[in-house]
DNA sequence: AGTGCCGGGGT
DNA sequence: ACCCCGGCACT
């Protein structure tokens, strides 16, 4: 859109492309993946620096591509600058941690800068949400489309366990949210959007608003595969529940989890190759991820970076699809 | 053809 | 348990 905006996404791409140094012994074959997938230790120096000093940067960046786009792959690039160089460490340290988390920790960090960018799309009016115009579930890629029929009004329905509680205002229901569940103060303003992940937004299609449950899918029927969002080992649900809410479903949420475990109302594995309603297991294999495995990410070579797993040909537990 | 990984083997 | 690999499903 303005050149501004594609000097953010050239920095971005700059930074990814620098790490690994080209066919060199030590340079590890970041080139196979995505661009920082491989990074080793050096790049995690330019990887913090560039979150660093491009906070701008990046909040350009994402403006541009929010606006461009929202394709599922352009959301992923953010957390492909900084968040794949840990993986040595991280992914190692944490294998046990819910597994789910461990890729969803890539956009969880991510977070941070959504809020301040809320003017990335200059065109949308701004909703009485300021933190994102798209409302909630932005996170794992999906534009949740806005367009509806005419008699369609936004709701917010309260995710937590047994409340359900429908408002017709996602201020309104932070503050629910903080006060009711997260035992906050009401009157702090300080909402680090947290809330977000209690709550999902609802088309609520005003003509038919006794069929309640019915309408409660807020993203489209084509989002149903979030784009690396693993569910660990869950074995395919027998059929899909009405809530699609696995883009809401958070396996940890940042914060405190101190305080009842905010388990997201239902993990839902949506699966890619099942289609809902069919309770037979549909297919013998796990369907194939889209994530690129060890081996596509390291290299034939390399193959000492692989995890275990994929080092012995099992189902790869470094990226979970 | 390349990839992911199940099933089955060896140590 | 750890490790390897044939072979198949999938893209």
């Amino acid at each position: 859109v303005s050149p501004a905006g594609s000097a953010g996404i050239r920095g971005l791409a700059g930074g990814a492309a620098v790490a690994p140094g080209p066919g060199q012994p030590g340079g590890h074959a970041a080139g196979a993946g995505r661009g920082a997938g491989a990074l080793p230790a050096p790049s995690a120096l330019t990887g913090r620096k560039l979150s660093g000093k491009a906070g701008i940067d990046e909040v350009m960046a994402a403006a541009v591509l929010t606006s461009l786009s929202a394709s599922p792959l352009v959301l992923g690039h953010p957390p492909a600058t900084h968040a794949p160089e840990p993986s040595s460490e991280v992914w190692k340290e944490a294998p046990a941690m819910s597994s789910s988390c461990s890729s969803s920790s890539n956009t969880s960090g991510d977070w941070s800068w959504d809020p301040s960018s809320d003017r990335s799309t200059p065109s949308t009016p701004s909703p009485p949400l300021s933190s994102h115009p798209d409302g909630t579930h932005f996170v794992f890629g999906e534009p949740t489309p806005r367009k509806r029929k005419n008699s369609t009004k936004v709701m917010f329905k309260c995710l937590w366990k047994s409340c359900g509680k429908v408002l017709s205002s996602s201020s309104g229901m932070q503050k629910h949210i903080r006060t009711m569940h997260l035992g906050r103060k009401a009157d702090l303003e300080q909402s680090d959007g947290e809330e977000d992940f209690y709550y999902t937004e609802l088309d609520v299609d005003v003509d038919a608003l006794t069929d309640g449950l019915s309408s409660l899918t807020p993203v489209s029927p084509t989002s149903s595969v979030p784009p690396a969002f693993p569910g660990p080992e869950a074995p395919l649900p027998p059929a899909l529940p009405i809530l699609d809410l696995a883009l809401a479903s958070p396996c940890s949420p940042p914060g405190p989890p101190g305080r009842s475990i905010a388990v997201a109302p239902h993990p839902v594995p949506s699966h890619p190759r099942c289609p809902p309603g069919v309770t037979v297991p549909c297919a013998r294999r796990r369907p194939r991820g889209e994530a690129k495995k060890c081996r596509k990410v390291y290299g034939m070579e390399h193959r000492e970076m692989w995890c275990t797993a994929c080092r012995w040909k099992k189902a790869c537990q470094r990226f979970l699809d």
